[in-house]
DNA sequence: ATTAGCTCTCTCGGCTTTGGAGTGCTAACG
DNA sequence: CGTTAGCACTCCAAAGCCGAGAGAGCTAAT
């Protein structure tokens, strides 16, 4: 553990790296926090603080820069002073939430929107998703004559749809019948559920009961839902990615779809805030960035997730608290969709 | 006009740009492609293609790079040739949208993906939409006492969903009763039509009667789908983009979405592939950049749009195919699904 | 434990140098 | 007249070269 005042110090660089994004000397330190001792005795501590490996100094002599210890050491303090966002940025929030058109995909996609614009960084958010996707509603319409949609609509108000090819002709009144039985008949049931059902069911019955089943199946493997990412034109100016090569990767790795499937196996943990901090991102490509990143939703039932990206030099407060209350908002407006407003 | 030589040494320096990157001299020139005359001869044709104003050189000794009129030379060069993807290309191509699920919005992503990859640019891909939509199939299911979500198909096998509010508690009976009437009675309307029909509907039929104008109208009024957009790791390594500021007016207007916008007008003229270079560009941030664009779906009745933007130093050879291509196969696979395959 | 003062090291910005690519011009040639 | 060879000139870009400044390490005094 830290000594009181050695940990004031290493906050203090890290803090002032972030905002200055060059190395910082122990002049700098006495200069804007004068802490009431000089700049020989800031050194002593600095040089225990690179033996320790909280610092990095890129040169032998010049001044030094956090590591992802470092900036570990600094998160655990701003957490701890939970500061939280202005009241009247939080109503304002609040108000372009209900203001827009009630709808999911609205939400998420306005989410992203405003985390990245709060955080100056990439925002990601996942649409909500049920943990186990149960059946609303049921609809085939005919397309062709030996071609229907099925429709699916979800607990959570998600529609779903799937071509359906039969061997022989239908029309859409025996589809219409169908639906309607088969409506009645999944009613609020999950896949489980679906497969051990044993109705007696005609053949096209069965074969549309395997589509449902498909459809369903492949929602409960997806854990998130494709994510909304926003922000890049903010990150592209920070200075650590001015120069092309490492920009490059982060660039690739958010275009590839498979980085939801990263960011999910660091959330299970618990339902806070959860902070990844450079090298302990699994991908080689995040090396140099940082997560902050929160699950919403109603627990147990429904859920997404939510989160910015940046690089390690990253106002850590401001997205902590932004992470945070824009999770709780997109909670409360799920939950009053998903369980009704009453329960609140 | 220009002479027959002059014409084909602009060609070579505007291809040699695009491949090399870098200005291109006279030396260059009779090297990689010996015209049979001297190097001193190339000298005097370019210096007429200067005046010209064809070409321009950063400095006054040293090579030549085209000028916007000058690629529109060599794209109408291109044009004229009209390369055509190879044979085993375009049956691998036409494979992967036959082999993934059966799905619009799969189908814009597939191609995105593809066509990026294909030119090494970014493509953008608008989801189809016909021209002036109509009402497919109508459904309404209860979601808390008094409120309803009202599901739209529409003719091109689009969903759209909306929260109805009722003033009075309403069961899932009597929605069922009036989705059934209200979607015998608006199957295969516009929305004009709607809006002329005048049946005799109670309150609440009206009601959702003027949900359904509303969302049919909103979605009218937009010409074109929100884009995929995919490739922007291929842009990043273009050399232009290496020094930030440039790109950086390119993401912002990437992910600002107006940029349909400035797509569309530029569209309407004609069915062919269209070429927009450098300042011919509505917009001030795409000074330095060229898009090849074209529309696809059934004419008159759905269409959607698909391009690559890129640097003005782009491979327009391959971009222009490419466009062509997968504009193709995807108003085959509109074409199939909306009309059905005995048209074709 | 803290501090003042000194020296040493290292980077960064600006400066010059130099090599090379490529043109413009001129004079000769078919 | 179009083409070519040769030469001088221009300009960029990469490399080398300071000088200044920031900042550490060390030591000795408090």
């Amino acid at each position: 553990m830290l000594a009181e005042r050695t940990g004031k110090i290493l906050d203090i660089i890290v803090g002032e790296y972030i905002s200055m994004a060059r190395p910082v000397g122990s002049g700098a330190i006495v200069e804007r926090h004068g802490l009431g001792v000089s700049s020989a005795t800031i050194r002593n501590e600095v040089a225990r603080l690179e033996e320790e490996g909280y610092i990095i100094r890129p040169h032998i002599s010049g001044g030094a820069i956090p590591s992802d210890k470092g900036y570990r050491h600094y998160v655990e303090s701003v957490v701890r002073e939970a500061e939280e966002i202005p009241l009247d940025e939080q109503r304002m929030l609040s108000h372009l939430f209900h203001q827009v058109e009630q709808e999911l995909s609205e939400w998420t996609r306005l989410a992203a929107s405003l985390l990245a614009r709060m955080v100056c960084n990439v925002a990601i958010v996942t649409s909500p998703k049920a943990v186990a996707c149960r059946i609303k509603h049921l609809e085939l319409v005919a397309f062709q004559e030996s071609l229907a949609l099925l429709i699916l609509l979800l607990q959570e108000a998600r529609l779903k749809q799937q071509l359906v090819a039969f061997d022989e002709v239908v029309t859409q009144e025996e589809l219409s019948a169908i639906s309607g039985k088969l409506g009645a008949l999944f009613h609020g049931l999950t896949v489980a559920q679906l497969l051990a059902q044993d109705a007696g069911l005609s053949p096209i019955e069965q074969h549309i009961k395997n589509a449902v089943v498909q459809v369903m199946a492949d929602e409960d493997r997806r854990r998130y839902e494709e994510p909304y990412i926003e922000g890049l034109r903010h990150i592209l100016t920070q200075p650590e990615f001015t120069h092309a090569q490492n920009m490059l990767c982060l660039v690739e790795m958010l275009e590839s779809r498979d980085m939801v499937r990263s960011l999910l196996p660091e959330m299970v943990v618990d339902g806070g805030v959860r902070i990844v901090i450079g090298a302990e991102n699994r991908e080689g490509a995040m090396k140099g960035c940082s997560m902050v990143v929160t699950q919403y939703g109603v627990p147990g039932e429904v859920n997404g997730a939510l989160g910015v990206i940046g690089p390690t030099r990253m106002p850590y407060g401001r997205a902590i608290s932004s992470v945070r209350y824009v999770g709780s908002l997109l909670s409360e407006l799920v939950a009053e969709l998903y369980i009704g407003p009453e329960r609140q």
